[in-house]
Parts: structure tokens; sequence; C-alpha cells
DNA sequence: CATCTTTCTTAGCGATCGCTATACAATGAA
DNA sequence: TTCATTGTATAGCGATCGCTAAGAAAGATG
């Protein structure tokens, strides 16, 4: 069942990859058609008939980064209870973002940042999966806290928020050049504020 | 001592202010000149008169950012100690970032997030700033570690750079949408993590 | 071979980018 | 007045933006 027609010339994920490397550099806006096209060895027409146009790309992109880099959060996620939850994507992240084979950082949390109005649904796209991530943390906080894992009165979304401010300032830490080592000394301090130590 | 020639019609720093409202909103790059001048209510040859560029007027507005709006972080870092400067400097920025009276988070943090290669310089000098910040932390919390203040082994550059990464997260959350209330918890969260409490 | 289908390259569309040449308006000095 | 100086508005520069029309090229099918 070979498909009709002239054959695409290309590795279509193999150039989706590319696209996402140029976006999570420079994000959605800053990266330009030309460069895009250049950074994926293809045209401009094959790059719209193979994704459409920029913003649909871009999707892709950020699908295919959470199917690959980003995967840490859900793989986190899966851990048993919400401490090992959140110590696993802070050490996850904390190896992810300065890794020296992709640009640093995250890119659901910078992919995005700077928009003009015509890009507004582009930056929603990312916050929603932000917003995702961070109640995906709260819930599994408030549920070890109704199973007595955590103390009964604990604060499920200010620790949630807590956390997820803290994955987004290590983004930022690592674009402005942190090491790992200096990320995961962040992952500890942080782990020190989790509820039942000091208190 | 009048200035010889036509007067300038416009307000030099309230152009500015506007200016600075809309770097901050969208950014560098994504803000156009022709945008810049609307909301600055002038047109293109009065604010190259003025500012010289749109580069040149991005470093002033830095600069102004500083002086009004950012100067809670060099507020905190006047107090005597190292925990109150941080704790200062926590509780200022969850009061600033989300205030209605602005664009939401810090403009240093994110005012230059997303750039193409020729405006690396402009992302460039807001992670000066942010670098300078951090160094000033380390270096307050080094000194009452020295004091006697901390305990001799504080870790004072890993400190400084998670707090760094919490005020950084902040305000990712606040352009997300986060009140001062949260804000404010997440303050509470991290300073749980100072040391010499459950150690 | 010819025909059909799809992708390819080339070239360029209208719109916007940062920026400026030009001419006019408004002031102080002579 | 008249001139010099500075700011103003209008209009438009070359370059780049996202995107696409047009036709040649590469495969399967008859």
């Amino acid at each position: 069942m070979t498909p009709r027609g002239r054959p695409r010339g290309f590795d279509r994920e193999a150039a989706l990859d590319a696209a996402l490397t140029e976006f999570w550099r420079h994000g959605y806006e800053a990266t330009s058609v030309a460069t895009l096209t250049k950074a994926m060895g293809i045209n401009p027409p094959s790059l719209y008939a193979a994704f459409g146009d920029k913003r649909k790309l871009f999707s892709e992109a950020v699908q295919r980064y959470a199917d690959t880099h980003g995967s840490y959060g859900a793989r986190a996620l899966a851990e048993p209870t919400a401490r090992e939850a959140v110590e696993a994507m802070l050490r996850l992240a904390a190896a992810e973002y300065p890794a020296a084979d992709h640009p640093p950082g995250c890119f659901v949390i910078d992919g995005a940042t700077n928009t003009t109005e015509a890009s507004q649904d582009v930056a929603e796209e990312l916050r929603g999966y932000r917003e995702g991530t961070k109640k995906a943390i709260a819930e599994k906080i408030a549920a070890d806290a109704r199973d007595g894992l955590l103390p009964k009165d604990t604060d499920a979304p200010a620790l949630a928020t807590f956390y997820a401010a803290v994955i987004q300032g290590m983004s930022t830490q690592a674009r402005d050049g942190a090491t790992e080592a200096e990320l995961q000394r962040v992952a500890d301090v942080a782990l020190t504020a989790w509820p039942g130590r000091g208190a």
C-alpha cells in the first residue's frame, strides 16, 4: 500500500524535531518560517503541505516535546506518593533543563512568553499545559493528605503552586546558565519545605 | 535658561512609562515601533529624536522600571539581615507581580525571553540584572554565615539560586493568573526552607 | 510509453518590520 | 521682522514577515 504520487523527500519527524529545537530556543514569534525551513532542510511549500501552517507546526512541536524531552512531568506524576512525584519532577527537571543536546530550560514554560496580541492563543496553549501540571500536583498532594500520608491541614494548592514556581524558576536559571549540579541543589532546598519536617 | 527651538510637545517621562508598559506586556521583539508610538501618543520621528531607537528606548524603560516598580529588589536588599532581605523580596514580589496597575510579573525576568539572534544583547542585558540580584542575595547570605547569624556550612550560592528561582517562578505564576494571596503562600512555603529550622 | 497524483523548486504576493528624508510648525535670539 | 534651532506630521524607504501560485519533477498505474 504505497501512497500514490511523488514521495516526500524528507523525514517528517526529523523535520518536526528541527522545528521544535528552533521554537524551543527562540520562542514562537521570534522563530520565522525562513529559519524554520532552513533548520528543517525544506522549502516553505513543503512545510505548509506537511504541517498546515506555522501555528499548527508549533502545536505539533509542543506535542512532540510532551512525548520526548517533556515527558518527565508525566513520568514523575506516575510515582506512587505525592512526595515521590514532586521529588522526581524536581530531580528530572534539574537533569533535563541544562542538558547539552537541546536548548536550555523548559519549552512549555518559555516557548511563548513574549507574544503580540495576534498570538495570544499560542501563549494560552502553553499556559494550559502548565496549569494542568500544577493541578495534577495539587490533586496528588490532596490525595495523600486525605490518605494520611500528609498532615490533614496540608494546603495542597499552595504547595503545588510553590513547586510549580520552583520548577519554572529552574527553567529560567537553566536558560541563564545554571548547571545540573546547581539545579539539583535548588531541588534539595525546595524539598526541605515539604510538610511534616520542621512542623 | 529655556532651550531654544520648538519645545517638545509631549511629556518624555509619561511617554517612557507608556513604552515600559508595552515592553512589559509583550516583550522586546513582540513590541513594534508602531504599537509603541501609538501607546506613547507620538509619531516615529519624535520617538527617534527623544530616545535614539527602539533598542535604546528599551534600555531606558529597564532603568525606569528599576527606579519604580522594580525597586523592591534594592529595597529588600537594604534590610539588615539576609533572612529579612529574602523575606522582604518574596513579600514585595508577591504583592507587586499581580498588581492591577501594570502588566503581571517581573519585567526584568520576562521582558526579553523570546528573542531572535539579532536581539541576543537585549536578553543579555536583562540576564545581567538577574544575575546581579542573585549574586547580591548570595553575598548577603554569605556575610550572615560569616557573622554567625547562619550556620557556618550554609551553602550561600545554592540558597541564593533557590530563592532567585522561586521569585522567577512567582513571576510566571503571576503571568498565569496567580493572585497576591496565592503568591504570599508561595513565599510562606519558600521561607520554611530557610536554614536553621528543621536542621 | 502516457497518465495521474503528489511533492518539489522558484518566485513573489500583500503586510508589516525598524527607521528616516522631507517639509512644515513653533519657539528664542538678533 | 528675520534667522537659527528644534520638534512636528506625512510619507515611504529596503528588508523581512507568513504564506502561496505556478509549473517542473518523481513516483505508481494503465
